[in-house]
RNA sequence: CGGUCUGUAGCUCAGCUGGCAGAGCAGCUGACUCUUAAUCAGCGGGUCCAGGGUUCGAGUCCCUGCAGACCGACCA
């Protein structure tokens, strides 16, 4: 292993570790701290007129210090905010020995160092709500200086923008930036959100396999990797539909899962190659049930977050309240492409998509050019909540027919913002067209669609068994952060999102 | 994969037509018992992303590479 040069700092941050365990102080110790209240209590339920808190035990980090001498004041940070320490020598050091503060406060603690306080509440002269420190315990040194943000009346000064730094050490990150936590912990409401919904209908939280022996469920790239015992090659999941329609089959009349998924492709504002997908299915339900019911997942997470189903988005207000518009495919594609597609052969839709300046390529089929148009000239129009409904059968290999429109399936995407947030059929549970389906898939494949399905024919066999007219649902749980949020990049609302490696850099 | 921009102290950044490497915060020493971007006096701290080239001389100009951001392409 390398021995990196240490900054000036981080070497005298190591000295004072030293000096620290000279003076018999473990700065790493074992014990619990008991901590009994937060930043956030104490500020909120500080009362003037009534001493509520005479012995506060609290925990967190050094975000600053002002040092007088014989008095000095320190910002400590708990999870709950920050809150302004008095620590006064005579107080921390009753005796003749003052070593507690003279040393270990003024020169052996840094700003990023955990300590532990206990003491009690008052107001400063100067108004701020300030724990008076009776005892201080030495919780984690840190050895790292941490970058230095400063804020006065809300102007941050110095803050640290730098996106390689703030992914790569989100830690750091979320130190520093408390509006990153905050949109973490919102991520977390989403999904809460949700859950409780479902788990009020009964519906059945469920976990289905990663490793795939065929990747099923959605067209897209997947990672390969390898299982040595069996010796055959396993598929991270770029979708978890059949297993979850494989349960319905079982018998379950609810099921959901937050999914991890995995695709190998491109990667950019919207795009990771792992994300989380909500997929959700219920049996006895069709797509028009379930765009109300999606109507109703929505506005339940945006009350929740916000209290309101009106949410800031970029320049826009987005109204989260159902029930949304419903436009059909094909007159979304006349509405914003000033063109009829329906009829239209392959040899058709080419030539509209050359006139149109849309690039295509000789592998794509009437439903993927429909796409392609769509993709074009319309979904960037849709910001406001709306339900495109009615695609293509081709494109849709897991939908059932349509009731009534040759050529179509009953499928929705919910658009918003001008971007997929969900997907979600009438499930195909007829056998007999399944499987005429994946062989419709292979024969794209064949023709070099490259992200055409693979055959299951243990989910032909599970539809054989019969599986209840069922409808499913599929929601990105990142993109909906990002809306629910106003983030503009996925990378924003993932925790640790995929990066090239760090090179020769020394950490 | 293509275009544009960026990389200098722990952090935020300046550094002009090439001429001794800079500031604020942070750090260190000292003063200060109600400060809050604390203040005051002093002091340290650099692989200027890496490698090569031009030049008497390169942080600065040229080439290559690495890393990042944005915009496209591909891709849900």
């Amino acid at each position: 292993m390398s021995t990196p040069q240490l900054s000036e700092q981080e070497q005298v941050r190591r000295q004072s570790l030293e000096e620290i365990r000279k003076l018999g102080i473990d700065p790493y110790p074992a014990a619990m701290y008991p901590v009994n209240t937060t930043a956030a209590e104490i500020l909120a339920g500080f009362s003037d007129t009534e001493d509520k808190f005479p012995e506060v035990c609290l925990a967190g980090r050094i975000m600053s210090r002002r040092i007088m001498g014989n008095a000095s004041f320190a910002e400590l940070m708990d999870s709950s905010g920050r809150i302004q320490i008095y620590v006064r020598r005579d107080d921390l050091c009753p005796g003749e020995d003052k070593t507690l503060y003279n040393t270990l406060f003024k020169k052996l603690l840094d700003i990023g160092d955990i300590i532990g306080v206990r003491g009690f509440a008052f107001r400063t002269q100067m108004g701020e709500i300030t724990v008076h420190v009776k005892e201080l315990t030495l919780l984690s040194k840190s050895l790292r200086p941490l970058p230095i943000v400063k804020e006065k009346d809300g102007v941050m000064y110095d803050a640290v923008t730098d996106p390689e730094m703030r992914y790569r050490q989100r830690y750091v990150d979320l130190i520093i930036n408390p509006e990153v936590r905050e949109v973490f912990r919102k991520r977390t409401l989403v999904m809460r959100s949700m859950r409780e919904l479902f788990d009020s209908r009964s519906y059945l939280e469920v976990e289905t396999p990663v490793l795939q022996a065929i990747p099923g469920g959605a067209a897209a790239r997947p990672f390969v990797t390898h299982h040595n015992a069996l010796d055959i090659p396993l598929y991270l999941r770029i979708a978890d539909e059949l297993y979850l329609k494989r349960l319905i089959v079982g018998g379950y009349d609810g099921v959901y899962e937050f999914a991890k998924d995995f695709r190998n492709e491109g990667m950019d504002r919207m795009h990771n190659p792992e994300f989380t997908v909500l997929e959700i299915y219920v049996a006895y339900k069709d797509y028009n049930w379930m765009m109300e019911f999606t109507e109703e997942i929505m506005s339940k997470v945006a009350m929740d977050l916000h209290g309101t189903t009106k949410v800031p988005l970029g320049d826009n207000i987005i109204e989260y309240a159902g029930p949304y518009r419903r436009v059909s495919m094909t007159d979304a594609i006349k509405e914003y492409a000033g063109i009829d597609i329906t009829g239209m052969s392959e040899d058709d839709l080419r030539h509209e998509c050359d006139r149109m300046g849309i690039g295509h390529s000789p592998s794509m089929g009437a439903g993927k050019l429909i796409d392609l148009i769509f993709g074009e000239k319309c979904e960037h129009h849709f910001i406001q909540p709306t339900f495109i409904i009615d695609y293509p059968q081709e494109t849709s290999p897991l939908t059932k027919k349509h009731r009534s429109r040759a050529g179509l399936t009953e499928r929705f995407e919910l658009m918003v913002n001008g971007k997929e947030v969900a997907n979600a059929y009438s499930e195909l549970n007829d056998p007999i067209d399944q499987l005429e389906r994946f062989h419709e898939q292979m024969r794209l494949s064949q023709k070099g669609d490259d992200e055409a399905m693979f055959i299951d024919m243990d989910f032909v066999r599970a539809l054989e068994y019969g599986m209840p007219p069922t409808s499913g649902m599929g929601i990105g749980i990142d993109r909906l952060t990002m809306f629910m949020t106003n983030q503009q990049s996925i990378q924003d609302v993932l925790f640790f999102p995929q990066m090239r490696p760090e090179g020769q850099k020394p950490l």
